[in-house]
DNA sequence: AAATCGGGGAA
DNA sequence: TTCCCAGATTT
């Protein structure tokens, strides 16, 4: 659920989630589309198809538990390098760089002396195995530290280098704050009017139903609040469809069974 | 390496 | 408006 959304916007879905679904066989043995349904407006809705699955892989692969090694982890479907290492680390002690967006932007200002992270890559993994502490809990402390200075001092826009710790051995700061950001993801397509917000309609009429829907009336959905352009509605569907997050059944449209 | 995939909150 | 968020998968 973190995976590229903010902690306090996932911490109540999570709380219903472990509610409902306290094990990951309680979870596998719900339909996929429960899954999508309770996952809600998180955002990115495949997690949740991903996440069940994970659920159906731990159940079936791993006994019901979920695996400490970090290579069987990678092997969930949807867990990769962050948070594999972040289970292995936090949740069983483990000692393994666990690196974030907000540990990204830290290792850069910190160790290199640029404004801004480039591209995610293997290097950030050594960039921070070269910081951590020998002992596993003080490497797990390590790793939460340097994510919570990211996210609340060494921020994004205006960095509080006047509270920040380690703002003696700052790279970045001591160079002046140069203006030296690597090339940055390209910059995100508007949302209103994409076909993102097309397929959000579209999964939202059928959170809401409780039973399947026609076609039409999904196709409808789409069109609720205005399409840029005709083709947006179908070619929005057909996407869900190829996800798996619609399964189409005799002229009729419903969460994956 | 680049494209794709939500949606909300803050500046 | 634009930026950014406890990323991962696919091409």
């Amino acid at each position: 659920m973190l995976q590229q959304t903010q902690v306090d916007r996932v911490l109540p879905r999570w709380s219903e989630w472990m509610q409902r679904w306290p094990t990951p066989s309680a979870l596998a043995a719900e339909e996929p589309g429960e899954a999508v349904r309770a996952w809600g407006r998180l955002g990115y809705p495949r997690r949740a198809l991903w996440l069940h699955r994970a659920a159906v892989e731990i159940a079936e692969q791993h006994d019901d538990r979920v695996p400490a090694d970090v290579d069987a982890l990678l092997a969930l479907t949807g867990i990769g390098p962050y948070t594999a290492r972040a289970v292995a680390a936090f949740a069983f002690g483990d000692r393994h760089p666990v690196v974030d967006t907000n540990t990204r932007r830290v290792i850069a200002r910190v160790m290199h002396g640029r404004a801004a992270a480039g591209m995610p890559s293997p290097t950030d993994l050594t960039d921070m195995e070269r910081l951590l502490p020998e002992e596993p809990g003080a490497a797990a402390r390590f790793n939460a530290a340097a994510m919570e200075l990211g996210a609340t001092v060494c921020t994004a826009r205006a960095p509080k280098c006047g509270v920040c710790p380690v703002a003696e051995w700052c790279e970045w700061r001591g160079a002046g704050y140069p203006d030296n950001a690597p090339a940055k993801r390209p910059r995100q397509a508007a949302f209103s009017g994409s076909d993102r917000q097309v397929r959000g309609r579209i999964l939202e009429s059928l959170r809401d139903a409780s039973t399947p829907i026609t076609v039409a009336a999904a196709l409808a959905a789409a069109a609720d609040g205005g399409l840029r352009e005709p083709e947006q509605a179908q070619r929005a569907y057909d996407s869900l469809v190829s996800d798996g997050l619609i399964v189409e059944n005799g002229g009729l449209a419903s969460l994956p069974t």
